[in-house]
RNA sequence: GGUCCCUUCGUCUAUCGGUUAGGACACUAGAUUUUCAUUCUAGGAAGAGCGGUUCGACUCCGCUAGGGACUGCCA
C-alpha cells in the first residue's frame, strides 16, 4: 500500500491558476511558495494553464496571469502547459481506466443523478450510478454519456501531506467522480492528475481547497500504477474578517496590489510569511527567504489578509528602493492622473522622493506627497495661507526670502538652519513663519518639512513661489 | 446531512513537555515638532472550553464549542 516515493528526484513543483481574467492573490502565494521550494531545492518551477474549461477561456485572461506571475518575479523554468491542448492524451487515459475496469459509462440524466445524490446520502455513502455495474445494451444506442471514476466502496485513501501529516478520507464518502463530460471533454481531476504525472511534478503544492480533490486524484495515481508525488496542501488566505476574500475586501488579484501602488518585492515578502515563517524573522531578501524555505514550517491555520502591515513591509521597500526606479513608477501614476510627463518634472521627482519616502506606505502616498513640486507657477493661494499674509505676515516672508537668498547651500541642513537662524533674528518661534511659508512653497498639497520642501523645489522655484505669493497678496 | 481541515495578543507568527509565553504590524501614552508624517521612549494586549496522560502541558490524547473546505458534466 506503500507508494513509490518521490523523494529522491529532483523536484519539480508547479502553479496552475484557471484562466479567470485575473491572478487570485492566494494563488500568487501558492505561486510564490512553489517558487521558493523550487528555488531552495535546486528543482524546477512550472506553469499549466488549466483551460479546460473552454466557455471561461479567453486569450486576455492567460496573458493576465502571465503578467501577474512576471510581476511577481516569479519565472517558470519552462514555457507554460496548456491543459486544454492536452485533452486528447487525457482521452487516452481514460481508455486505459475503462479498459481496467476502473471507469465506466453513466447513462443518467441530470435529474437522476440529483435523484442517485439523494439517495446516496441517504444510505450514509457519496455518489455512485447505478450504472458502475451495468453494461450499457443496444438501447443505450447513442445516448449521452460521462465517464466516471470507479471509486471502492471501501477502504480509505491515505495522504501524507507535508503540512498537514496523515490525512484519511473513507472512499465510500468519496463519489464517483466524473472524469469526462457528455461531449468528451475532459474535468479537473482527470486533467490535473495526469498533468501533474506527465509533466514529472513531484511536489504539488496548493491551496487547502484542494486536500479532499488530492484523495481523487490519488485514486486516479494508483489505477493508473503512477508514482504518486508528495502534496502538501497551504492554508487558506481570508479576508481581514476571517471570511472568504471576495470583493468587498478590496485588492484580491495582483492585478488590484498593482494598482494600489505596491512593489513586487514587498508583496513577495509579506505573502511568504502567510502561512509560513522563520523565526522572528520579518523583513527578508528573497535569497533570504529561498535559503530558509522549506515545507516543514508551513504553518496549518488559515491568514488573514493585512493590508496594514502590507503598508508596513511596502513602505521598507520603497525606502530601500533605486530613485531612478521610483521616479519613473512615481511619474506613471503623475501621468494616469492626467499630469504631462517631461524630463524636468522626473529630475524634479528624483530630488524630491529621498526627502519624501519615510511617509509613503504605497506609490501612490508618494504621488500624493510629490505632487507639490510638479505644481506650476504661479500657485493659486489658499484660504489659510491668504489670511496669514497680512501686513506682519507679508513683511516676514519678505524678509525670509531676502534671508534664503543669501544661502550658498541650498539642501535641508543648512535650510533648516537658516530657518531657525532666522525666525531667532524675528525674535519669534518658528511658529510664527512656518504654517506661511509652507503654504506658499506647496499651494496647500502635503509637503514634507519646510527645510526639505524647500530642497526639493530648490532656490530658484522656492523663491520664485515665494515672490508669487507676495504679489499676489500686496 | 456526510467527509476532512483549523483554533497562541486585534492581525501575522515564535514556542517543538519545564519560558516572566518572544517578535512584527496595529493600538495607547509621553518626547521631538512649522502641517502630515518620520524618529525616540514607555505601555497594554494571547494559549476557545472541559476532561485526561505526566512530577510538570500552549505543546500529547479525548470530548465540546466555534470557524472553514469539499461534497458540480467549475477549477
Amino acid at each position: 500500500m506503500s507508494d513509490p516515493s518521490s523523494a529522491d528526484r529532483p523536484v519539480v513543483t508547479r502553479i496552475a491558476p484557471s484562466p479567470t481574467g485575473s491572478l487570485h492573490i492566494g494563488n500568487a502565494r501558492s505561486a510564490l511558495f512553489n517558487w521558493l521550494y523550487a528555488r531552495h531545492t535546486g528543482g524546477k518551477f512550472l506553469i499549466r494553464i488549466e483551460d479546460t474549461d473552454r466557455a471561461r477561456h479567453s486569450e486576455a485572461a492567460v496573458q493576465v496571469i502571465f503578467d501577474s506571475l512576471n510581476w511577481l518575479g516569479l519565472i517558470p523554468d519552462a514555457p507554460p502547459v496548456s491543459q486544454f491542448a492536452r485533452a486528447d492524451i487525457h482521452r487516452g487515459v481514460v481508455e486505459t481506466l475503462l479498459e481496467r475496469g476502473w471507469a465506466y459509462h453513466d447513462y443518467m440524466t441530470t435529474e437522476e443523478a440529483d435523484e442517485a445524490k439523494a439517495v446516496a446520502r441517504a444510505e450514509g455513502h457519496a455518489l455512485r450510478s447505478p450504472w458502475r455495474d451495468r453494461t450499457p445494451g443496444p438501447e443505450q444506442g447513442d445516448q449521452p454519456f460521462v465517464i466516471r471514476f470507479k471509486t471502492p466502496m471501501d477502504g480509505e485513501t491515505v495522504i501524507d501531506d507535508r503540512v498537514r501529516g496523515v490525512v484519511a478520507f473513507p472512499n465510500k464518502d468519496l463519489e464517483d467522480f466524473v472524469l469526462l463530460r457528455t461531449d468528451g471533454t475532459p474535468i479537473y481531476n482527470l486533467a490535473v492528475a495526469v498533468d501533474d504525472h506527465d509533466m514529472g511534478i513531484t511536489h504539488v503544492i496548493r491551496g487547502e481547497e484542494h486536500l479532499s480533490n488530492a484523495a481523487r486524484q490519488i485514486l486516479i495515481y494508483r489505477a493508473m500504477g503512477w508514482e504518486v508525488p508528495a502534496f502538501a496542501h497551504l492554508p487558506l488566505l481570508v479576508g481581514a474578517d476571517g471570511a472568504k476574500l471576495s470583493k468587498r475586501h478590496g485588492a484580491q488579484s495582483v492585478g488590484e496590489f498593482i494598482a494600489a501602488g505596491y512593489l513586487p518585492e514587498a508583496v513577495r515578502n509579506y505573502l511568504a510569511r502567510l502561512g509560513w515563517g522563520h523565526g522572528d524573522a520579518e523583513i527578508f531578501s528573497d535569497a533570504q527567504a529561498i535559503e530558509w524555505f522549506d515545507l516543514k514550517d508551513v504553518v496549518r491555520s488559515p491568514a488573514r489578509l493585512d493590508l496594514v502591515k502590507l503598508g508596513h513591509i511596502n513602505n521598507h521597500y520603497i525606502r530601500a528602493a533605486d530613485i531612478p526606479r521610483l521616479t519613473a513608477l512615481t511619474a506613471q501614476i503623475h501621468a494616469d492622473r492626467g499630469l504631462p510627463q517631461s524630463e524636468a518634472q522626473d529630475a524634479l521627482l528624483a530630488r524630491a522622493i529621498p526627502l519624501v519616502r519615510e511617509g509613503a506606505k504605497t506609490l501612490l502616498d508618494l504621488a500624493d506627497l510629490t505632487a507639490f513640486v510638479l505644481k506650476k507657477r504661479p500657485l493659486p493661494l489658499d484660504e489659510k495661507t491668504s489670511k496669514l499674509l497680512d501686513e506682519e505676515g507679508r513683511g516676514r516672508l519678505d524678509r525670509l526670502s531676502a534671508w534664503l537668498d543669501t544661502q550658498s547651500d541650498w539642501t535641508a541642513a543648512p535650510l533648516s538652519k537658516a530657518l531657525q537662524a532666522f525666525a531667532e533674528s524675528e525674535g519669534v518661534g518658528l511658529g510664527k513663519i512656518g504654517p506661511a511659508l509652507r503654504g506658499v512653497l506647496s499651494g496647500g498639497a502635503p509637503a514634507p518639512d519646510l527645510a526639505s520642501a524647500l530642497e526639493a523645489l530648490g532656490r530658484e522655484e522656492s523663491l520664485g513661489r515665494i515672490a508669487d505669493a507676495l504679489s499676489q497678496v500686496q
